[in-house]
DNA sequence: AATAAATGTCAACAAGTGTTCACAAAGTTT
DNA sequence: AAACTTTGTGAACACTTGTTGACATTTATT
């Protein structure tokens, strides 16, 4: 298929520059974002779509699973940074639910590679990117339940109920961001629809805090 | 390790009687418990596993695709027959909730392999696996949009706000699935903690309820 | 300009993979 | 008892896989 052997057979390719490791972590998302699953994925299968010789992954890598929990450090990264942001200035609770959602939606349209790959790894085949998934997970909630106690609304509700509330509110985010990656085309109709339904979700759940307390 | 090639080598090994099909899929499941994904699988793998010879394979399926689809369906039948049962003897929304809470915990502790199977595959790397699962979560959904229509407090919803509703619920229920299965022991107190959990967040959706068409 | 570190290449290996084919042993039907 | 169908076997094939070791080239440091 690709030219297997040229005549000056051991010349550098065409791009000896810079990060090779880069490469193949865009080469990961690429090869996963139609077809397999991480472990489903071979070392040769990615050395060749990077363009490089299946040894030289080594020189990045230790192995395939060292590449895993960079692939979830690198998909990550871009996540907590723009929730941060969203939270930084944003004061109401109205708001902050439209802004989170909103930015929620854009940032994973516009990385959807990085998001298959966690949804699919969450439970998937290797321990150590499970893991990893797991844990920003676990820090994105424990974050979000802290920036609730903040509102007046929910002063004087206890720790337990706080985190209750904040799984619920994260679930739904959950939810939307796999809504978003069943899609297959980028309807930009069908993208209102979607937004607007997790916002009423998110206030349907908010409608209810009020009259918590009174009915346990 | 195991017998490679005793003397006697070609006699029947010592279960000739029925379901070698069953036992595939049973293997299957075992092999994806603690390790791979399901395209990580391998075909000889899994005969190994059965103790069959790989060829043996094709006479009950064409292919591991195939397989797969069987998984899908064999993990789902049980868990409609009991969330028809649950259905089927009760009648006021409370009750329903605590009902269902209760029955698919239950299921899910009793089942966790299939469970795990399917939220590996949920967003995995087989498609028509990918295919079998969401047409069987389609169907919990709408049944479940169907039950709510049911009840007085939702007599006058469109039909639109009652499938948001349902989702909602529906998402619930998968993220009480998902944390089950991320416990590792059967913590027997943890359980009753993580029911009564998810019991609240259902009650606090439900909550939201009557206040929403006023709110809109 | 000389030296060291990083990065990439090639050849080779033992092992595992899916699938084929012709054959053998059971179970079922006639 | 004979014929047929289902299920399982063993050998062989053409590939792909992960990892090694010794060697080449580029880039950075002295």
């Amino acid at each position: 298929m690709t030219k297997t052997k040229s005549i000056s057979s051991r010349v550098r390719k065409s791009v000896p520059r810079g990060d090779t490791r880069q490469s193949l972590i865009d080469g990961a998302l690429k090869l996963l974002e139609s077809n397999k699953s991480f472990d489903g994925l071979s070392l040769r299968e990615l050395t060749r779509e990077v363009g490089i010789v299946p040894t030289a992954f080594y020189r990045h890598f230790p192995g395939m699973d060292e590449l895993g929990i960079a692939l979830v450090d690198d998909s990550f990264r871009a996540l907590r940074q723009i929730l941060e942001d969203v939270r930084k200035d944003t004061r109401s609770t109205e708001k902050l639910i439209v802004e989170v959602v909103k930015s929620l939606v854009r940032h994973v349209q516009k990385h959807k590679p990085r998001f298959r790959f966690i949804a699919s790894e969450r439970f998937g085949g290797n321990a150590g990117v499970r893991e990893g998934i797991r844990r920003e997970m676990r820090l994105v909630h424990s974050e979000l339940a802290l920036d609730l106690a903040r509102f007046p609304l929910m002063r004087e509700w206890s720790a337990a109920d706080l985190h209750m509330l904040s799984s619920l509110i994260m679930n739904a985010m959950v939810a939307i961001t796999e809504e978003i990656l069943e899609r297959t085309a980028t309807d930009k109709n069908a993208e209102k629809e979607l937004m607007s339904m997790a916002e009423k979700q998110l206030r349907l759940i908010l409608f209810g805090v009020p009259h918590w307390k009174s009915g346990e």
